[in-house]
DNA sequence: CTCTAATTGAAAATGAATTTCAATTTCCTT
DNA sequence: AAGGAAATTGAAATTCATTTTCAATTAGAG
């Protein structure tokens, strides 16, 4: 069971690569070695990366890799849809893989800065409902709870 | 009924301009020209604006009022509780007038950059129940709502 | 293999926001 | 009213994330 887990995200992995690798034959853009790399490292990670975060994790294997291509990787993900961009209460972009339906918002604790995710079709109907009364037509929104995490609470009487 | 609502509005900024006094003089700081020139045109322009903004307000009829004293005074007034800051998908730092309790959301036009406000019990309510399930102390939420405003979906068949 | 267009990393540039600093102003104390 | 300490000011410098520039390298179609 464990066993299977891994190769199921092994597997969705390699399905990523596969779309990234389409949108870029398709833009006439190039495979490197450089974007293998970043975009392996992305996946793997799973988590709500900035560009100098990963930039740091790849460079201590691959000490040629420069900052400024990882910048460049992330976009193109995110123009691919094979990932999504957030900017949360501290203004850096952070970057997580996006499994191509699934939408979700975040808990951003205030003092570890931890980020936990949620769903919750509520909100969706809601963000619907809301955008109708002002004949507005929805595209996305973004949802943020900003607070202490079960951790800090208990941790801290400085709360 | 015209005449009520201005001088009620008038009241209402005279009312925050004490507040601030009292908030500047209860942490030693000092009452200036540029911080009361500031402030009104602040209360006065009743939007999301960005330091820029207000500072090129201001500074048609002040030529001597600087740019980090504008910046300045918008942080002062947020940390007074008079004023909040957002931040939108344009990464700029806007600020508006807080009327004490009330908190809202936005709309915002991707078209055209609008910005409605809107207040929802419901969120409010359902920001607590999430919270809630995963032991977290909410402290204050943010949500936008991205999409073409009535204006631009009516003009716009580039929709 | 060849050629062209895309890509790369380093360095420079950008742009919003903050910090520094010397000169000025506020306002508390006589 | 005057003195003086501490806060404030605007300009310039600085910061920091991100983007742009550019010459050298590389991918990959033909
Ligand atoms: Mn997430
Ligand atoms: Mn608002
Ligand atoms: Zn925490
Ligand atoms: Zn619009």
């Amino acid at each position: 069971m464990r066993e299977s887990r891994v190769s199921e995200r092994d597997r969705k992995i390699k399905e990523k690569k596969e779309r990234l690798k389409s949108f870029l034959k398709e833009k006439g853009l190039k495979s490197t070695r450089q974007r293998a790399l970043i975009v392996n490292e992305f996946f793997k990670a799973d988590e709500h990366v900035t560009a100098e975060d990963l930039y740091k994790k790849i460079s201590r294997k691959h000490r040629d890799i420069g900052l400024t291509t990882v910048y460049r990787t992330l976009k193109l993900l995110t123009q691919s849809g094979l990932a999504t961009e957030s900017v949360f209460a501290d203004n850096l972009t952070r970057y997580e893989p996006l499994s191509a339906d699934d939408h979700h918002d975040h808990l951003i604790c205030l003092h570890c800065g931890s980020i936990t995710e949620f769903e919750n079709p509520k909100i969706e109907r809601l963000k619907e409902r809301i955008a109708g009364e002002f004949g507005f037509i929805p595209v996305s929104h973004k949802m943020e709870l900003y607070g202490y995490c079960n951790a800090c609470r208990e941790n801290a009487q400085s709360l």
